[in-house]
DNA sequence: AGCCATGCACCG
DNA sequence: CGGTGCATGGCT
């Protein structure tokens, strides 16, 4: 069951670490196991073992497709591992790009074909649309359209 | 649970 | 060799 037809989106804080300022080389984004932000990405079977798929967005600031990876490290289930969680990588280059800033938002946006596009939400502008997101305690926010 | 960090591999 | 990504552990 997904949610075929509705055009919505998900939003994240960028984080220090998501845009690889902090010294480190992972710079995954964590996504939350919230319900609605899990569901918004396609879904990766916990009985497989660091199951990823490949996602191709579209950057419209920058004209131009890219390719993310979407991966569940779930070795804590499958070895004696401790991760239990989701990422995006293969952002660092792409928010570099875009010259998105800590505190700024990514926006993952699909339409009704499953299209996915993603844009930069910077802060301070667009503050007028915040009573029409669910904010989630943790960075996320997410709207749903019924179209 | 989410963000920060790191040893190694790969690629320019 | 520097930057980035993979897979993992650490810290809060």
């Amino acid at each position: 069951m997904t949610d075929q037809g509705a055009k919505n989106f998900v939003r994240k804080t960028l984080s220090a670490n998501d845009l690889g300022r902090t010294g480190g080389h992972q710079a995954g984004i964590a996504i939350p196991k919230s319900g609605h932000i899990l569901s918004f990405f396609p879904r990766l079977s916990p009985e497989e073992y660091n199951p990823d798929c490949i996602i191709n967005c579209f950057i419209p600031e920058l004209e131009m497709y890219i390719n993310l990876r979407y991966v569940y490290y779930n070795n804590k289930l499958h070895t004696q591992g401790t991760r239990n969680e989701y990422r995006i990588t293969g952002t660092t280059r792409l928010l570099r790009q875009l010259n998105a800033q800590v505190q700024d938002e990514i926006e993952f946006t699909k339409d009704k074909f499953g299209e996915m596009s993603i844009n930069i939400i910077r802060w301070a502008a667009d503050r007028k649309a915040e009573n029409t997101q669910i904010k989630l305690s943790n960075g996320w926010s997410f709207s749903v359209e019924g179209d």
